[in-house]
DNA sequence: CTGCCTTATTGACGCAGGTCAACGCCCACC
DNA sequence: GGTGGGCGTTGACCTGCGTCAATAAGGCAG
């Protein structure tokens, strides 16, 4: 009891609270507290800082930055990307409520990607020596962390697949079916989703020019696997799709 | 001292000591012994196991069985890949004498790749249910494994990064220089070594046919940035290499 | 509402790398 | 020590996607 009633004046960084706590969190499903008990959740929470939301295009963390945190986001959606030597820019993921992102600045102590806001976000940061402390008393937390990190180890190879064989079209609907499968963990329409990210970043994520980007979304539309008006997505045949994501 | 003297009766599934111990491996300073300390070395000890080598072909572990384990390999190189639901394969990475793998099968509790040796290779099995057990009391442990973990992440990124957009000759290129940096780190030779997988899967790695590595192995002869015999190779300009694998 | 600037679409064309095919060379196994 | 089968190389041709360019459609500022 004593416990839910001191939570509030607890978070340090947090003059107004943002968000309640991570007991109240609708994403707690997805999120770090997956896996936990209530108790463990509760010690979770004091460590966990909650501060303003991202306007669209500002960097939450960038790259050789010193890395101190990972984020969860809470609202909106966050692209990483990496530079390379040679100036380009690479889009390494999207992130949506209930992801965990900036695991891969653990290895080096810095970030190696950076990450903005794609629209208005929301991100709880979860200090990560707090974490590891956290984690050494807590069994449950410490693997959970481990497949958290195993499973954007398992995503990547994932993306390294579809950039290595796969054809334009075969790119375009593998990202629409994960987008499509991660609405649906949060509950939100499957079929039905508006994008926010740009056709530029879709490219840029999927190897692929924008112009590319907008032929197979045309393509699709005239198949009728899809319905596109600008952002906005219908997906009309599912299974098309998927059929389409592995060919 | 008990602790050494006792170490070879210990090993339970070791009927005849492939090696003797973490402690005088000369991989501890690349692997998972890194940042711990001499008696935490001892108790890591306790819980790998080593078992006879691996014969070329040989499968270490596949895809979507049981994960019980990470591995750490001594010897030998082995190719992780994952096979596609059209039954494409996709090699996603080669593993050399110390270092990890199998760390993508922690997520769902079964691998998400297949592991199989290139030539005859030795591994030590380190049980994951005893590595987090054991990190969860050795701080510098679990601080270490997350690190490896978070590095696996952003190497598979910077692969993402070479898939998307990257010409062949920047593919093979970067791939030379990664041998030949991960060479240098065992004291092996930077410039002349042997490679130990085949065309075809350096071409399914770098996402390219045999014929295009073949013919880019040629070019890069020809303009005497490498001399290539078969499968030895000798890197004559390794600046030119490392400028072409950021074009 | 108007205008400007960014983002998206569509078309025409070229090229890097895939595909197909032929051949040479290891080396493993009788 | 010969011979068969895989692996690697090279050439000729083809194609999917990139490039360049022109136009349209949002969206935000004033």
């Amino acid at each position: 009891m004593k416990l839910i009633v001191d939570r509030n004046e607890d978070v340090p960084t947090a003059p107004s609270p943002y968000q309640a706590s991570c007991s109240t969190c609708r994403l707690s499903s997805l999120c770090l507290p997956l896996a936990l008990e209530a108790a463990e959740i509760d010690v979770l929470d004091r460590i966990v800082q909650r501060s303003k939301p991202l306007q669209k295009g500002q960097h939450l963390y960038r790259e050789s930055e010193h890395f101190q945190s990972v984020f969860a986001v809470r609202s909106g959606t966050l692209k990483a990307y990496r530079t390379t030597d040679n100036g380009r820019e690479q889009v390494t993921g999207f992130y949506f409520p209930g992801e965990i992102l900036g695991m891969d600045g653990i290895g080096n102590n810095r970030h190696a990607s950076s990450a903005r806001a794609l629209e208005t976000a929301a991100v709880c940061e979860i200090p990560f020596t707090a974490l590891e402390t956290l984690s050494a008393k807590m069994p449950h937390l410490q693997r959970h962390f481990f497949q958290l990190m195993s499973r954007e180890i398992a995503e990547d190879q994932q993306l390294i697949t579809l950039l290595s064989k796969s054809s334009a079209d075969a790119r375009v609907a593998a990202l629409l079916v994960s987008i499509s499968t991660r609405n649906a963990r949060r509950k939100l329409s499957a079929i039905h989703f508006r994008l926010s990210m740009s056709r530029v970043d879709i490219g840029n994520y999927l190897g692929l020019t924008v112009e590319t980007v907008s032929r197979v979304f045309s393509r699709m539309q005239k198949l009728g696997v899809l319905r596109v008006e600008n952002k906005e997505i219908e997906i009309l045949d599912r299974d098309a799709l998927i059929e389409m994501a592995d060919a």
